[in-house]
DNA sequence: AAAACATATGTTAGTATGTACATATGAATT
DNA sequence: AATTCATATGTACATACTAACATATGTTTT
């Protein structure tokens, strides 16, 4: 009568809190490709926008995402506001994440 | 009158879709515990609710989502249901997170 | 100090996500 | 073959996210 599972580690619930709100944080394509971009090159708001073909606004309110969460920091430089990255580390799920979408395209898809 | 931003290499689009959809999957507790131990074990799906306080429908829903991103792969075994990890690769990921999480936690925590 | 520029913030609407509850499927037991 | 057990699936509601638009803040230029 036993279901098993015993002797098994759970991940600790604050643990998991804050992986969730990172993972959640990292799962839009904007935040991502800022990060990765940003990762090469201190870049303002506009030139942000202008790569990413993204509306001043909403490049604004991610990046004040991202800024909350301490991954990215700003100066200002005269009237533009210059972004970079603030937690390399970030970057390495970002960059295995993009791997695995590698993999995931080459070999099996997932269906509907 | 350049704002910059030349030289700078971009998260193809079907990457990033899929990265995205990665992403989106992991931020959620319930599928990254699932995941988590899963890899320690095999279980059926009761023993799954069990182990995370989680009812019937609501892991069977979450192992669905993990079964379409091919995750997780399931046998019979009389009336239960096991599952597995499917993807050894993907725990990268949720560890690296984790481990990110505990950095966040031991130092700077982010604000409101 | 007014105008123009760059960025930030507030608000709203459409859409997606998670959970709960109900029901269906499928296997084993009697 | 009816009942029970384990799991899956359908649906609805409440919540969360994103983008768009409007407005505010702060800086430079004239």
């Amino acid at each position: 009568m036993n279901n098993l599972g015993d002797n098994i580690s759970l991940i600790e619930k604050r643990h998991l809190k804050e992986a969730e709100q990172i993972l959640k944080l990292l799962s839009n394509p904007a935040r991502l490709q800022m990060l990765y971009i940003l990762e090469q090159q201190e870049l303002s708001v506009s030139a942000i926008g202008e790569l990413l073909n993204l509306e001043q606004s909403v490049v604004s309110h991610h990046l004040a995402i991202l800024r909350k969460f301490q991954l990215v920091n700003n100066k200002r430089v005269g009237k533009a506001m210059f972004y970079r990255l603030d937690d390399p580390h970030i970057l390495d799920i970002v960059t295995e994440t993009i791997e695995h979408a590698d993999h995931v395209l080459r070999g099996k898809p997932h269906g509907k």
